[in-house]
DNA sequence: CGAAATCTTGATTGAATTCAATCTAAGTGG
DNA sequence: CCACTTAGATTGAATTCAATCAAGATTTCG
């Protein structure tokens, strides 16, 4: 098997002043940063995990592949997100920018160190523990939810993590569809008429910019889950 | 909300005499191991979180339900494995008994006392990892599989832990069904086809003991993941 | 400008669900 | 022991939700 090793698409650290900044602290957990184009590849599947990643700006989606190309992306990273943490030596997923994206680079062996500090140590489970209690969330998602009610859910997500009143979304009708295990002519039908119906209102052509009316009348579409057996 | 706890539904300790073979490891760790009888519930989602399970005999189902009654299995447990260990304070999903079964439990505040050394704490990271792990692999077949496909997966997998030629499915054609987002129906129709086509052979009426005669011809079913973007 | 990218919308198809009937094995109680 | 019920599974027919196929619209880009 052929692995590109990351270091072969290292794009141009920013700026020289950016680095200075925090130079000293640079030199000790190794960290740098960088610009990906859009649709760029950060770092592919089962190739070794050099860096954990940060998100400044843009977007991210980690997704796995069947070998005819179907595609289940796992999740969309955006500002302030950490991904690329891997407890073994691998990438179990692709990331690439779907947007232009800036991120913050830690070599993962400087983090391994760090680790021996309970404190990090902790930091690393609890980070480990968030990102599988949203897999399995999803999974409830991707095995259980109608097409509405996972376009719904995602909408709220999205809303969730925002904070603003207007959300705009990044990311393709591809890729949602490609999170939700729908096509993008679905995940289009059901947007369409979520607007049709006042729920949210888009702001632009491609309605990447998009106005939640009613959070409310959207949470109904996605049925919460229940603690009763 | 109501919550009960654990204690209420404890079962009664097997026998003094396997108390007695450990019984000065277990007054440390606070091990002791318990009977739970076909369909009972072991833990309920959002309950606080008192122990951590091994199972000894049996099989478990850990799932997440839907306001309506929708419910998706996240993983099933056979012999050896650990379930419901969990970061924070509540349990995220109900787990059950598919058949009679035996479980240690470990008091959860023992475990974090443990935690403190160094090798515990990155056992406990290494087994959220792999849970994380088999999350990942469960979205992309949750999300992007055909019937077929996803059974074929299930197949194997079972056939891969059990590691016997004969290979026993604890669970029903629902249990299987809620764990591959499919319904019964739908399952046994993929098991008949499978069977017809001399993939595999029931044992039995209600075929749950199974015999695979051919891995290669049903991993073949089973599109395995792709490296390259 | 023409070409490409992205999204929407319509028509049709199809895979899986739903509804329904049947089968076998395993209780259950008289 | 045997009729009767129940549980689990299979199978067939009908339905449906989402996928697929196809066309067209708007914007962006070379």
């Amino acid at each position: 098997m052929f692995v590109r090793t990351t270091a072969d698409r290292l794009p141009q650290p920013n700026t020289l002043s950016e680095f200075g900044l925090t130079s000293a602290f640079n030199r000790i957990v190794g960290l740098s940063e960088f610009t990906y184009r859009k649709d760029t590849e950060i770092f592919g599947e089962k190739e070794p995990a050099v860096y954990v990643y940060q998100v400044k700006h843009g977007a991210v989606r980690s997704y796995k592949l069947l070998s005819d190309g179907r595609r289940q992306i796992a999740a969309f990273h955006l500002v302030g997100d950490i991904f690329g943490l891997e407890n073994g030596d691998e990438h179990r997923f692709t990331a690439e920018a779907v947007v232009e994206t800036v991120a913050r680079l830690v070599k993962r062996e400087s983090l391994e160190l760090a680790a021996r500090a309970p404190v990090i140590s902790r930091n690393l489970l609890s980070m480990t523990t968030r990102n599988l209690e949203h897999a399995e969330n999803h999974m409830l998602l991707l095995g259980r939810k109608t097409a509405v009610e996972k376009v719904a859910a995602f909408l709220l997500e999205m809303d969730c993590r925002a904070g603003a009143d207007k959300m705009s979304l990044p990311m393709s009708r591809l890729d949602i569809a490609d999170y939700l295990g729908l096509t993008l002519e679905t995940v289009s039908r059901v947007l369409s008429s979520l607007r049709k119906a006042g729920v949210l209102t888009f702001l632009d052509h491609y309605q990447r910019e998009i106005v939640l009316n009613d959070r409310r009348r959207l949470a109904d579409f996605d049925p919460q889950g229940s603690v009763q057996p």
